[in-house]
DNA sequence: CGCCCGCTTGACCCATGTCAACGTCGGTGG
DNA sequence: CCACCGACGTTGACATGGGTCAAGCGGGCG
C-alpha cells in the first residue's frame, strides 16, 4: 500500500499533495508480488531497480560458504531497498520475501524524475536513506554488545516502532510474521537459545507473543531491559523546517 | 593527504584533472590535526560539516550506559564521515580519533558546489557511500556469525585491503595502531580473547604482529580461514565506463 | 487423518568471558 | 641516569552464556 511508504516520508517533513501524489504513483506501477521465502534479488546479480515494499516482511541476508545466514536487516511496508544501488556492479548481498510480499520496482530513471520535481521528497529520501544506515550501526551494536535476552528485545522494540510509524501496530500490538529461526539468524543465536530468551520475556511479562500476533504491554520497561533508545530511529519530524506549506496542505 | 582520497576516488573512475583539482582544493582547506583519544563529535551533538579524514585512523563508536563500548567502524585515510550528515538533527554515534588524526572540515555548500560542478566526483563519492554501507552490513555478519578467530582475522584482512586501497601497505605488511582492546571492541570479544585469537593467528603463521606493525604473509589463507571475500568493498573500479578521457587524463 | 513445520524442553558441551597476576616497554620527573 | 609509572600485552584458572543434539509436542493444511 503506497499509504505507508508515505507515511514513512512523512514521519520526516510534512508533504505537498503534489508530493504525495507523486509518491503514489510511483508506487503504483510495476507491482508486483512474491510468495514466501523467495529471492527477489540474488548476491551477484547486477541491481537492476529499486524494490519500494507495499506489504509483507522481507530482509536481506547473507549466507556464508558452511550455511551459517545471518539476516542484516527487515524491510517492512514503506520502505526502500537501496536507493542509487545501481552505482554499483552487483548486489554483495540477498534480499529474500518472509511473508507474501507486494512492492513496486523502481526505475532508475523514474527515480531519478522524482526526485528532480520534489525536491522534498529528495530530502525525504536521503533521511530514510541515513537512518537505514543507522539502523545498520545499532544492529552492530545489538551483535556486538548485547546478551541474547537484550538482543531479542532489542530488535522487538525496533520492529514494534518501526511498523508503528507507519501505521501497522494497533494499541501495543502487531504481526510478527518471523519464525524463531528467523530472529535467531537476526541476533546471531540459534534457535533453542532465542526460544529460551523469548521464554523469559514472557514470564517478566515484558512480552505477549502468541502465534504472530506480539503484544509489548509496557515498552518503556522492555526498552528498559534491552537498552534500547529509539533515538537512532530520527522519528521527530526532524525535516520539519522543511515542510511543505501551501494552501493545499491538510493541517494534521 | 588529499592523494588518498583521490586514490580512493579513482578505485571507482578515473577523474579528469580538473575533477582531482577540486577534490584536492576541498580537502585542503579548514584542515584541523587533533590527538589520540578525541572525540572528534559526540553522540547527541548536531552534525556541522562532512569530515575527510587525512592522515591517521580515527573511529566510530556507541556506548551503552553501562560503560560496553562497541567500535561501529573504522576510518582511514581518504574515508569521509557522512556526506549528507546535515539531514539529520543529532549524532546517532560519536566518532573519536585513535591516532592523531588530521582532516578536513567540509561544509554542506561546499560539497553540494564540488558534486554540482564534477558528476564524475559525485557519482564516486556515492559509491564510496554505498561502500560504506556496505561495510557496515558485512560487520553485521561478521559479529552474528562469525567465531572469535573468524572475526578478528576477517577484520584484519578488511583493514589490509582498504589500506591497500589508498596506498598505505608496503608488500604485505601495514601499519595497525590499534590496541586489543580496540579490536575486541570492535570484534564483540573480549581483551583477553582477541589475545588468544592473535596467538592462535600468529601460531599458524597466518599473520605476524610486532608493535603496531602487522604481515599479513599469505593473504588468501587468511582469507580463507576468515571466510573473508571482498566483493563487499566493491573495489574494481566498477565506475570504469564512467572514466574521464578527456586530453588532460594521465594514462596509467 | 496424518504429516510437516515450527515450538519447546532437557542434558550436556564448548567458546568465550572474567579475574587476577605478571611482564614489558616507553615516557617522565627527580 | 635511574626509578617509577601507566598502558598494553600475556597467561592461567575458573565461570558461564549460549550452542548442539535429541526427543517430544501441537496445530494447520493437504
Amino acid at each position: 500500500m503506497p499509504q505507508h511508504f508515505i507515511r514513512k516520508l512523512e514521519q520526516f517533513t510534512r508533504l505537498s499533495a503534489a508530493d504525495r501524489r507523486a509518491a503514489w504513483d510511483i508506487a503504483s506501477q510495476r507491482v508486483r508480488c512474491l510468495r514466501p521465502h523467495q529471492d527477489i534479488i540474488h548476491e551477484g546479480d547486477p541491481p537492476e531497480h529499486v524494490n519500494l515494499m507495499l506489504d509483507g516482511w522481507a530482509c536481506r541476508y547473507k549466507t556464508l560458504e558452511d550455511g551459517r545466514r545471518q539476516i542484516i536487516s527487515f524491510f517492512l511496508p514503506g520502505d526502500l531497498c537501496d536507493p542509487h544501488i545501481f552505482v554499483l556492479r552487483e548486489m554483495d548481498h540477498s534480499i529474500s520475501t518472509i511473508t507474501q510480499v507486494r512492492f513496486a520496482e523502481i526505475a532508475r530513471e523514474q527515480l531519478l524524475d522524482l526526485t528532480e520535481r520534489h525536491p522534498r521528497i529528495t530530502q525525504a529520501l536521503w533521511w530514510e536513506m541515513l537512518v537505514t544506515v543507522a539502523v545498520q550501526r545499532e544492529w552492530t551494536v545489538n551483535l556486538g554488545q548485547r546478551t541474547g535476552l537484550e538482543r531479542v528485545g532489542h530488535l522487538l522494540c525496533e520492529l514494534f516502532i518501526r511498523l508503528r510509524a507507519v501505521g501497522l501496530t494497533e494499541g501495543d500490538s502487531c504481526l510478527l510474521p518471523v519464525t524463531q529461526v528467523d530472529l535467531g539468524d537476526a541476533t546471531g543465536l540459534s534457535n533453542v537459545h532465542v526460544n529460551r530468551v523469548l521464554q523469559e520475556l514472557r514470564g517478566n511479562g515484558l512480552i505477549v507473543l502468541k502465534g504472530r500476533q506480539l503484544t509489548i504491554p509496557d515498552l518503556e520497561a522492555l526498552q528498559r531491559v534491552s537498552l534500547f533508545s529509539a533515538n537512532y530511529l530520527h522519528l521527530d519530524r526532524e525535516g520539519r523546517h522543511l515542510d511543505a506549506n501551501g494552501t493545499d496542505l491538510l493541517q494534521a
